[in-house]
DNA sequence: TGCATTTACACGGGATGCGG
DNA sequence: CCGCATCCCGTGTAAATGCA
């Protein structure tokens, strides 16, 4: 796992480098003489204030390189004194971890097995049986999870104690139980041990197990110590919430990988009934789409695969069901299993497993199963090893046409001989209650439509209409309809398209449609005709999605007035933090009631002064005023005068948390943040406090509060942004700044 | 233990660069 | 200018962690 992206180093300007006309000197104006003194002045403050993290940085950097060049030279030392020739002993830990391992849980190996430790000679690799050393005493200590040893997997008593890891300060011992271990016949196993603490703090972020003696030697033999493979330590927390490998189909649905407790998915799947795993799993059969759509288009391809792919190792009960087509022709029936997965036909009192069957077989076996769902009570339930287990057997062995397994009777008739019954299993209503719960309450003129529907293929054509619509739910969180929802169209056969030819596509259906009602009436002229229905409908939405798209790009700029003199503007999304940058420097320089203001954003390019880029912090001359890290954005922040307090700062786009206080800091003066920010937490808090600016801020003394809030994403809903306008107060001699967003204007008092 | 916060990751889409 | 590949940014989410 990649560490998130941590502030850039700053950025040597692009003018660094500077034009030969910058390189030569220069007679220095009174303007840049006071400039340069103020930041020499706050060089001093600056270094004053980071010469004890220095000096502990380098005397640790020091001790560190002076303890590795002592046990290289110890190594190098035992190497020459222990020819190669002579004997040295090893631990090994025989088994794997069980993983994951959480804190305060017992260690255990694989399989639930004890941890076993044994002592091997390192020549022949034979376990030590006999001799003193086959009973030596052994330690268990935690090690960091980097370390490694030499390039031969090998290391010094001191290098393996030097990786040691201690428990972190006023906690207890981070190994808790039987730490000690004796072996018995070069053979031992570790009784009840725990980890007290999570790994999460160290410098990998993970630990290793390690074995050892007292002192690295037995009797004047090197004893090499053991190391297990490196592991996290989770929060015990962490295991009540762990996914369960394999799942089982009662596990709620949250223990699917990619699917987060009480998480954005979790809430989606539960709106629509989904709440096990069986209930998933079911969904995924009969109507893969459907499952795919409620989840929506947040829920990646790859992390889609991902559940997928956990939920199908979930192991699936042995019973099957059997259902009858009442409108079939020829009596035979349809075996699927508990989550509705087609297992293959009844048919003429012979069982045809699906592997057998045709694709168009397959394919209306399916969608009899999903009548079947709808008819839950005439479905017929009957064990596996009755249906398949010992009649697949005779299968197998069977001479006759292949695929058919000669006498069997149709449950219908003898269905003792299956033990079968009326299936006292509730209905899984994933299907049936989508469907009548859009009934319920959909008012579009589609459902027209759909209720003129008649028959299985224009029920199913229906429920496409109640998945679209379903979309629009409130619990689908999306409005209108997410692209994803196309690939019903593509599911069901009837031709996509590509969502800019649109019109076009819808064009050219309802021509088809209009020349089918010349030539054809009935089931086709209506399944055509709900069709085009709602393709136009679909039309419309998007039409109405991409008009209100274009009015909120207007928006975008139309968000701020500026009133007085003033030039500063404020946003959030890039491209108009760069109009930030670029204009707000300018009001630098013409507000002298506001000599400095704002964090800026890293858009040097966009930028005439070249004052903002990565990761660095910018001075206009008189006072503080912006640092950068990736975007003003993934981190960045801008102190006080004193270094004392954050004064603005900016978490994930600007706008996660943006936010200036006036010189006492004692008011807001500017901010903007977003939904996972909380304001009173962020606002002096900079996200990666790594970097140490000393920057000022230099406000007009009257100025009390002059902030707004881009409340937006706070309460962002189906992609709308909410307004909220908190306060704006500005003193009248301040020339303005600030200006208002969307139809709101702030009302300068 | 629940909620708040932090961290990591993935992905869509726009920007950018490059070759034809 | 176009098509394509790649990169970067903004964003949504899960999961881990901190804290009261």
């Amino acid at each position: 796992m990649s560490q998130k992206r941590q502030p850039d180093e700053p950025k040597v300007g692009r003018d660094a480098a500077g034009s030969p006309e910058e390189k030569r000197q220069k007679v220095p104006a009174l303007k840049g003489v006071i400039t340069e003194v103020m930041r020499t002045q706050n060089i001093h403050k600056f270094v004053a204030a980071v010469e004890p993290l220095i000096r502990k940085v380098v005397k640790e950097e020091v001790e560190s390189a002076f303890a590795n060049y002592l046990s290289s030279m110890t190594r190098q030392s035992v190497k020459e004194i222990s020819p190669s020739t002579s004997r040295s002993l090893q631990l090994q830990f025989k088994n794997k971890l069980s993983l994951p391992i959480f804190t305060g849980a017992r260690i255990e190996g694989e399989d639930s097995s004890g941890i076993t430790i044994i002592l091997v000679d390192a020549v022949t690799g034979q376990v030590i049986t006999s001799g003193q050393e086959s009973s030596m005493k052994v330690e268990i200590v935690v090690l960091e999870g980097d370390f490694e040893g030499d390039e031969e997997d090998n290391w010094t008593f001191e290098e393996f104690s030097n990786n040691i890891v201690k428990e972190r300060e006023g906690k207890r011992s981070l190994l808790t139980g039987d730490v000690f271990v004796d072996l018995k016949q070069g053979i031992g196993v570790v009784g009840e041990l725990s980890f007290t603490d999570n790994s999460s703090w160290t410098r990998s972020r993970k630990f290793k197990l390690g074995a050892r003696t007292a002192d690295g030697y037995f009797n004047g033999v090197r004893v090499r110590e053991a190391k297990t493979e490196s592991f996290m330590v989770k929060d015990h927390r962490g295991e009540l919430y762990k996914k369960h490998h394999p799942p089982s189909l009662v596990d709620e649905v949250w223990r699917l990988e990619k699917i987060g407790k009480d998480g954005a998915f979790h809430k989606r799947l539960a709106c629509e009934n989904i709440n096990t795993v069986k209930d998933f799993l079911t969904l995924l059969s009969l109507d893969a789409t459907r499952l795919r759509n409620i989840l929506g288009s947040g829920m990646s391809a790859k992390m889609w695969e991902a559940t997928v792919e956990h939920a199908r190792t979930c192991v699936l009960t042995e019973q099957l069901h059997i259902y009858y087509h009442p409108d079939g022709e020829n009596k035979s029936g349809v075996v699927f299993n508990v989550v509705g997965e087609v297992m293959g036909l009844v048919c003429d009192q012979r069982f045809l497993p699906i592997r057998d069957l045709e694709d168009k077989e397959k394919e209306e076996a399916r969608v009899v199963v999903k009548l079947a769902y709808q008819h839950w009570s005439s479905v017929l339930a009957c064990d596996a090893r009755d249906l398949l287990g010992k009649h697949l057997h005779s299968f197998q062995s069977a001479t006759e046409s292949p695929g058919a397994i000669s006498g069997f009777s149709s449950p219908v008739v003898e269905a003792d001989c299956f033990d079968l019954s009326r299936s006292s299993m509730l209905s899984p209503d994933i299907f049936s209650i989508g469907a009548t719960r859009i009934f319920d309450a959909c008012t579009s003129p589609i459902m027209v439509s759909a209720e003129e529907s008649r028959g299985d293929m224009e029920r199913f054509h229906s429920s496409l209409v109640y998945d679209t619509i379903d979309n629009t739910s409130e619990c689908s969180g999306q409005p209108f309809l997410g692209d994803d929802s196309w690939g019903h169209f593509i599911d069901s056969g009837i031709p996509a398209f590509d969502t800019a030819d649109i019109g076009a596509a819808v064009t050219g259906f309802i021509a088809m449609s209009t020349r089918k009602t010349t030539t054809h009436s009935g089931k086709s002229y209506k399944g055509w005709r709900m069709l085009s229905s709602v393709l136009r409908w679909v039309f419309n939405i998007k039409k109405v999605v991409a008009s209100k798209r274009k009015l909120r790009g207007k928006e975008k700029f139309g968000w701020f007035s500026f009133t007085v003199n003033a030039v500063t503007r404020l946003s959030f999304g890039s491209d108009t933090v760069a109009s930030v940058a670029a204009e707000g420097s300018l009001s630098l320089s013409t507000l002298p009631s506001l000599e400095a203001t704002m964090a800026a954003s890293s858009f040097e390019a966009m930028h005439p002064l070249n004052w903002v880029s990565e990761g660095t912090s910018y001075h206009n001359g008189t006072g503080a005023v912006a640092v950068a890290s990736r975007p003003l954005c993934d981190a960045s922040y801008v102190l006080n005068k004193d270094n004392t307090n954050a004064v603005a700062f900016a978490g994930r786009p600007l706008c996660d948390a943006f936010c200036v206080l006036n010189k006492d800091d004692t008011n807001i003066i500017a901010s903007t943040f977003s939904n996972h920010s909380s304001f009173k937490s962020y606002y002096k808090v900079a996200r990666y406090p790594l970097r140490l600016l000393h920057l000022e801020i230099n406000l007009a003394e009257n100025v009390n509060q002059l902030g707004f809030e881009l409340g937006p994403r706070i309460h962002r809903t189906n992609g709308v942004y909410n307004t909220r306008i908190i306060d704006v107060d500005a003193h009248p001699s301040t020339t303005s700044v600030i200006g208002a967003f969307v139809d709101k204007r702030i009302t300068l008092r």
